[in-house]
DNA sequence: AACCCTGCTGCAAATTTAGCAGAGGGCAGC
DNA sequence: GCTGCCCTCTGCTAAATTTGCAGCAGGGTT
């Protein structure tokens, strides 16, 4: 749409931080961008951004101006997803943050299964921290967040939460594997595979630990699970995830999950959640349910 | 704001339901609004209105479209007012929808007094009924409703009520002049001066007629309180109004006011409302509550 | 059939916008 | 203190967009 253009280009710049660099993102010269942002000032009557030597920051003008601005653009997404929804093209873009445990096999399945039925409608997932979905969340950068942990926030509304134990991960012949359950200072001995600081995985250990006076020393650190997962392979390394990080097909081929005793561990929460009072677009609202359903889906097959 | 320029041509076609008459009153040429129209709808890529041979309609995406448009528009007012406060400018606008009985004093009094403090703010009162008050509400031409006994609807929200019993006037050498109460029959044999059958007053003395098989014929009908008012002086006629509609001042030189009987007429409610959810400007959140300032104080003062 | 209104389209003028080159200013490293 | 660097901002010209006039096709009314 035309008349967001404006919006897009501030918010744009608002998020690089720099007028010029917003301009070569957006494929326009730093001349025209400046000018609008100009224009939209004088016709606000006040700076929207304050001018520092090595770029731009938002105003107080401007945060409540930026706020409005993303809201405009949600809304109007929304709007035009309604519509397409009129003439039956099912059309429309859903965007979310998700912890790195949803990206293995669940999210993806989702995803694919969804697609089949309506393939009008585009996705973009990118890994996210507790932390982060947050922002997402309120910055209109993501439409849903689904992550385990979810840093608590009145912002957020959480659509649809489970309960999942944390597991351990190992390679079938690792001296660990066959156990029923796990301490974690048996987990301690070994070389572990940690999620990033910002996963909930991560979090929830940490804080567990610290309870213990353990510290988890991480031999290989990352925001990838596959990445941790195939680490397993090769080395007698311990890696930790929730059971949805290997539904509906298993933990794979040579590996075996084992849960962590209650005791050391009580079982998080993962969470789907929303920006608090947002309208979502069509698509990314059929796609919370759906997601509903395959968590619930989940919780029974586990309840059996 | 530039960037809402489309979306008031838009909603100006909408309101007026012709491309050529709602170029008129934007001060473009028909041919310039014809084509914005049609880019817009390119961008969308659905009609938004219907082509009839006597103007245009809303298509049922149109309405959707619409919807959003109108709240852009008052976002968009109410983050300028916000902005406008964050320098202590106390700039910004309010209108609203109102009953006949506010014309007279109580309103006008009120506006005079919020002006003396915040010259900035200007205001628009247009006449409305009942349902006209809702339908304003709800498309976004009016932040706020005062009228008596509203149409009750799920789209609006009543910031704030007081019961008003319903007042014969008449001039003070007229036969009914120096009662206590008056029964609707009495009023009956008497030449009527009576609000528009879209008016909270006249809806109340309908309903409460038909109940005793009476019929109210109307020798003068307006919606214009004052006008319906000066008759009394030349006639021996009645008017009704609420307490509201003559304070603080009393209902004039020459003129009574008797109650009717409660059996005949239960009090109604003097209602301040706004479209439900909606986030009110600075300037209009402020003014609703020095409204319901203005009407509590006329609660105590007929208290005691 | 004549007339009125409607939305819509070709074409030229007018306005707006984009891009280039450069001015001016603050910061980092030497 | 100086030089280079990166930032925003401003004249000026060219390109792109928008506007308005005149006129067309189509439906309703007299």
């Amino acid at each position: 749409m035309r008349h967001l253009q404006q919006l897009r280009y501030i918010d744009a710049v608002a998020r690089t931080g720099s007028i010029r660099r917003a301009a070569e993102s957006l494929a326009i010269t730093s001349t025209a961008l400046n000018r609008r942002i100009l224009a939209v000032e004088e016709d606000l009557g006040t700076p929207i951004f304050e001018r520092l030597p090595n770029g731009v920051r938002l105003s107080v003008a401007g945060e409540l101006f930026i706020q409005y601005a993303r809201q405009q653009m949600s809304d109007m997404a929304r709007v035009q997803s309604q519509i397409a929804d009129l003439s039956g093209e099912r059309r429309g873009h859903v965007s979310m943050v998700c912890g790195q445990a949803m990206m293995l096999q669940f999210l993806p399945g989702l995803v694919s299964r969804y697609r089949a039925d309506h393939p009008g409608v585009s996705f973009t997932a990118f890994i996210g921290g507790r932390q982060q979905a947050v922002s997402a969340l309120v910055d209109f950068s993501a439409d849903l967040a689904f992550v385990y942990e979810m840093e608590p926030s009145n912002a957020v509304q959480v659509l649809y939460e489970i309960p999942q134990r944390l597991h351990v991960l190992m390679a079938s012949d690792h001296p660990l594997a066959g156990k029923t359950q796990l301490r974690l200072s048996e987990c301690a001995e070994y070389p572990l595979a940690l999620p990033s600081p910002r996963a909930g995985i991560r979090h929830c250990l940490t804080v567990a630990a610290a309870q213990r006076s353990l510290t988890l020393h991480a031999t290989v650190e990352s925001d990838s699970a596959d990445f941790l997962l195939k680490c397993l392979r090769t080395e007698p390394m311990l890696a930790f995830q929730i059971p949805v990080a290997f539904a509906p097909d298993g933990p794979g081929e040579g590996i075996c999950a084992v849960p962590i005793h209650a005791n050391d561990l009580p079982p998080g929460m993962l969470q789907l959640a929303q920006q608090r009072g947002r309208h979502l677009s069509v698509a990314a609202a059929r796609f919370a349910s759906f997601i509903m359903d395959g968590l619930s889906r989940l919780e029974e097959a586990h309840d059996t």
